[in-house]
DNA sequence: TATGAATGAGGCTTCATTCAT
DNA sequence: GATGAATGAAGCCTCATTCAT
């Protein structure tokens, strides 16, 4: 307890550091050296909170992943009607990617990429369940079309990392009214056409 | 008269192999020595034909782009209706991400990774023109909506990207129903609802 | 505490094998391992105290010349009359390239050679300023011919430097008697005759 | 003889490729490629005309020493006066190496660095004779100092390739006025003193 | 004779990780 | 717990030389 109280500036230090590093160069591009110095940190201390680099990638991979999914929930409840509860969860979600843009990038690039091994994947999964059963009782109600959810997920969320990573390339920006639009479109592309 | 014999089967060779095992690995984890290997040639043998690792994989990635495009345009002509020339092109492409699956995965992972410098990246946009002119023309004609060229890849096309990477990591299998779900979830999110 | 402790004597054991073995192979054609494994350490700690292998042997020229000139001028002070300083300095230098017979060689090397790069050709000339002082109150006294400091040099050092080389190649034995008839050469080369 | 006939074009214009790199990068770093380069041959055909590097090397030694002591002698013949053929034979090696500069220089690094075998050095040196033949004379007759040729070339001769070089680096500009110091100081630094 | 292609060996350097303090 | 020093393994690339034509 008093171990993890004393160091756990550094551990964020540390995934602060992944993030912005591997964001800026990819994963194999950026030396344990760089992290611990942009951490404030020497090399050989990143092995007393992780114990390799896999390892230090997979978790801030997690840890980034919990945090995307518990902002994109934290308004959302299932009393919510389908197409309510949708857009909400997507406003949050496209908001994230906005304000947090260097925490979304890492996702993008790490869900691109053979970077994070398939243990860390599957954890990182488990938290999009409540936008599952959303989409669950969207086609029980004959809301949403009844597919699988791969292709929801292609259609109505993935679009936005998109979306994100060309605007990180500066090729384009991304405003409130383009947001707007895409959610039109995203709705469009799952909900039953009537 | 038999000068210029540098055998285009050893640059097609390194060409896959690099397709193969970036694919696999990533960019980074994949050394030049393994390359050789897989194409059955010496290391020094790639210098002979590109400049270095950078240069190999710009231009593998602007090859792979060009065969993308010309599979996708191939059959396209722009004497047909905007809806018809958009289903064909389309399918082309989805049929592309199907059926040549490893140059597909190959360039997802260029696109959503800091691997490939900006003029390669630029010299493969090129290519996409007549995808771009035809959604101007269904513009004009109040078919398809007017919003940025962006948004309509993001939402049209990219999700296939999505979808091949996740039948990639065996998490799911694309099959022709599920390519005619995601051609009607595609056509929805970009064509004007009426 | 005990922080910066790169030892002083890993540093002083791979100058000390960068000369022996630039001197028996010239610089190019002494790879950094062989440099590690004569001063005991690994390759890769070489680079911990220099940035490259020029910079290692930039460094080594630097020092050596300075431990060069130090030596040349202990025991001169500038009340000295200009023959009897000039003869004192001579012999310190002749007596520099006997004794410490591998630093004058590496330095005869670098001097002769594309191999130090011109700011620290630069910084190693610097060091030699008391003998050109010397030189200039003999030529206002009258006592040392009036022409430039270079022709000085080329006559009245630079001789030691070609009779060191030969005796390294065991052309030659360079002994008291040799030094003293190079001495009184070296002095009639630049005294002004009566 | 045909073959040589040939050929002598492609020989020479190798040598003075080699010349020109040596000066500039140094021996280990001109590649035969690049040598090859200069001299419009393709680097298979060096092996043609030389067994390898190192014997590409010493053959170039040997001829450019060649033609530098035949300059040297050219006009001397040993008739002359002791005084008046050491004049006569510095002034055409002063020459030399002020319109022959790159020959000059090739020589001087060959002469100050591990790069050139023993043998070949051997075989420079023998040309040299005429110069020993005439100091011998001079001892003889009392003009020349009574001490080893070594003190005398290094003294007499050997400066003049410290003056070229610190002119190839700019430090200086060697003018017939130096010359004619120069002079001077060689002879006074070798000649009996009165 | 002449060549462009090809290559194995080796050089410089980086880096994830461990060690001694 | 924390660190700076140290390193072996490995990666990219070059180059002298040979091969096939």
């Amino acid at each position: 307890m008093a171990k993890l109280q004393k160091s756990i500036d550094k551990r964020n230090a540390l995934i602060k550091a992944t993030i912005e590093l591997v964001n800026n160069n990819g994963f194999h591009a950026t030396p344990m050296s760089k992290i611990a110095q942009m951490a404030n940190v020497s090399p050989a201390t990143i092995y007393l909170y992780f114990e390799n680099k896999q390892d230090l990638v997979n978790k801030t991979y997690i840890e980034v992943k919990a945090k995307y999914t518990d902002y994109a929930f934290e308004t959302y409840n299932d009393t919510m009607s389908v197409e309510a509860g949708f857009e909400l969860i997507w406003k949050r979600i496209a908001d994230f990617k906005l304000k947090e843009c260097k925490n979304a990038m890492f996702l993008a690039q790490c869900d691109n990429t053979p970077m994070i091994d398939e243990p860390s994947r599957q954890e990182g999964i488990k938290h999009l369940q409540p936008l599952l059963d959303l989409w669950e009782r969207g086609k029980e109600e004959g809301i949403i079309k009844p597919i699988s959810d791969y292709l929801l997920y292609a259609y109505a969320i993935n679009p936005l990392s998109f979306l994100m990573i060309a605007q990180k390339r500066g090729a384009f920006k991304l405003d409130k009214t383009h947001i707007e639009e895409a959610y039109q479109s995203a709705w469009s592309s799952i909900k039953v056409c009537n």
